[in-house]
RNA sequence: GCGCCCGUAGCUCAGUUGGACAGAGCGGCGGCCUUCUAAGCCGCGGGUCACAGGUUCGAAUCCUGUCGGGCGCGCCA
């Protein structure tokens, strides 16, 4: 790729001129009077060489070997910046790169080696997932996508938490509703769950095991309530997430932590390293020496463990299976969590082991006023709920869009609307006008190539601007893989999605036809049509990064 | 009280390892349909980047303070 060479180049540049080694950055800038690409290489070194910027510019400028790196020209502008401008040859010879990487454009190597474990969603199983899950799971389901592109060795695990308390009240609350379901008085305990899904499930599991639980004792009868709810709503949130697209490599249940002895080992060696003390009849951990506020408690002084502990051995054992690093994205209400996690880690030699994307709340807006509540969930609107209405492309994109660690609203209005007014089929819509033109063209999508001559013949701006986008995917995927943030990719699809339409209808024929896809000329429309596949293979990409479908062609559902 | 996130166009949001006039989508206004699918396209208007200081050749971006919104601060999970 020229950018390349140029960017090798400029940072021997730097070194000859005695700056060190520079990260040089290269930026396509928005003003075309400003070039293809452009550096503020000069503007660095002058502040690190204390040189006047523009002046360092024409130096740099005039050791650049321009022929080599398939530029046309470099000037210095503005403050100090150096633009390039590329020879239309090697702009024209990116459409063949990307038609021979195909798959594999904008796959990179970055991260070849670290394994990484992506832990999301990670939900009680005490109900149905919700729309702040949903965003967790697009969000969790991007970040590995990300990593993979970038070369990681990926895994995305789903911990579930079926031990502790909240379960307890779980299998009471069921306990209340079958006993309510066969005619007793009994009502939800504090802390319960007081859902209709409850409702629900105790009939089924009176009509399942009804004359079972009634001779059961009331130890016993609990523990088969317990088993039961968990196995149902970790089956329903399975189907929900299977239905909205998102797979687990792995599944880590806190009760194999007991069963396997992690909670002491860890502790034991926690005790071993001399992080843990006594104090009022309960065993600390000395967070406060690794960047907590203060020390934590890991047993209460009645014996029992808190939440902590398990979830130290949980991460220990992240780390002991030979991963190199750990992703968690926790919901907003867990941040103050994050320090002590971190300083827990840190105290096990881990110090660098955890990261912590935080995913905010979202609220959905339907005609104006906020939804709140869903019937059968009680007090929040459930993922399957909102992916059954908006269809599931629609509904993770709308969670990827936006950055996960601010609150966001779910305009329900726009998700529903069928136009390229929604972003989603914006995006789509591009890909699928792309395979309606080979289609017409009677050219198979994946067969379309064009020689260098013919490719000469992508002259126009439209088709400059496109391309040059186009060879951007690569830096715009590692960028967003760098930031774990999915909404880059989809700031810069549907930008493209607006640059391949304005190229597609400017060859409308009621506007100029010379310029449509299917041209008369035969290299021409060769050339044209090797361009539509270079922008295929980008929006195809990228749609299925984000784990969205990339149609062949878009149906419009009939508005009820 | 302390900590974290946030405050950018009428609305929803990008841009925040400092850089060229602050961007997009939606909404608004004005054009354009016997279409390589108008589910659209082209153009126009719209902002004291919450506020006040500071650092810098240069600040939406960094520092300090103020105001406003959200969340968290348990021997809960």
């Amino acid at each position: 790729m020229a950018t390349e060479q140029l960017r090798a180049q400029l940072a021997a540049i730097a070194h000859e001129l005695g700056a060190g080694d520079v990260a040089v950055v290269l930026e396509t800038p928005r003003n075309p009077e400003h070039g293809d690409v452009a550096s503020n290489l000069a503007l660095v070194l002058a502040k690190r060489l204390r040189r006047n910027p523009r002046q360092l510019g024409e130096e740099i400028a005039a050791r650049i070997d321009l022929a080599a790196t398939g530029l046309e020209s470099a000037e210095i502008a503005g403050p100090g910046f150096i633009n390039f401008r590329l020879a239309g040859a090697s702009l024209q010879s990116q459409v063949t790169g990307i038609l021979a990487a195909d798959r594999g454009y904008g796959r990179s190597q970055t991260g070849a080696g670290r394994r990484v474990l992506v832990e999301f969603v990670s939900a009680n199983p005490t109900g149905p997932l919700h729309v702040a899950h949903g965003r967790g799971a697009a969000l969790g389901d991007g970040i590995a996508a990300l990593l993979e592109w970038t070369g990681h060795a990926v895994a995305r695990e789903f911990y579930v938490n079926d031990a502790g308390v909240q379960i307890d009240r779980l299998a009471e609350s069921l306990e209340a509703r079958w006993r309510q379901q066969r005619g007793e008085a009994a009502s939800i305990p504090e802390g319960g769950y007081h859902g209709d899904y409850l409702i629900d499930l105790a009939r089924v599991v009176d009509a399942d095991l009804g004359p079972e639980l009634a001779t059961l004792a009331s130890e016993a009868r609990r523990r088969t309530l317990r088993d039961y709810a968990v196995e149902r709503l970790r089956q329903e949130q399975d189907a929900d997430l299977r239905e909205f697209g998102v797979h687990f490599d792995s599944y880590f249940s806190e009760s194999e932590l007991y069963a396997a002895g992690l909670l002491t080992e860890t502790r034991q060696e926690l005790r071993t390293r001399g992080l843990t003390y006594e104090q009022e009849g309960a065993v600390w951990l000395r967070t406060a020496a690794f960047g907590d506020d203060k020390d934590r408690v890991l047993v209460k002084s009645d014996g029992t463990f808190t939440y902590f502990l398990p979830d130290i051995a949980y991460h220990r054992d992240k780390a002991r299976r030979g991963f190199d690093h750990a992703i968690n994205v926790w919901g907003a209400d867990h941040h103050g969590y994050v320090p002590r996690m971190k300083a827990a880690l840190a105290a096990l030699g881990l110090p660098d082991f955890l990261d912590v994307e935080i995913v905010q709340m979202v609220r959905i807006m339907r005609g104006g006023v906020e939804a709140k509540f869903s019937k059968r969930a009680g007090d929040f609107v459930t993922l399957r709920e909102l992916f059954e209405e908006t269809g599931r492309d629609v509904a993770r994109y709308f969670f990827l869009m936006r950055r996960g660690d601010t609150q966001m609203l779910f305009d329900l209005d726009l998700a529903l609307d069928q136009s390229e007014k929604n972003p989603v089929y914006k995006v789509q819509y591009a890909h699928a006008r792309m395979m309606s033109i080979f289609r017409k063209g009677g050219v198979g999508a994946d067969a379309v190539v064009a020689t260098a001559a013919e490719l000469a013949r992508l002259t126009h701006e439209l088709e400059r601007d496109l391309i040059k986008q186009l060879t951007l995917f690569p830096g715009v995927v590692e960028r967003a893989a760098e930031a774990r943030a999915p909404h880059v990719v989809c700031d810069y699809l549907e930008q493209t999605a607006g640059m391949v339409n304005s190229w597609y209808h400017a060859g409308n024929p009621n506007r100029n036809p010379a310029l449509a896809v299917l041209a008369q000329d035969p290299a021409t429309r060769s050339a044209r049509l090797a361009l539509a596949r270079a922008t295929r293979v980008v929006l195809r990409n990228g749609l299925e990064l984000l784990g969205l479908s990339a149609p062949e062609r878009m149906q419009r559902e009939d508005s009820e």
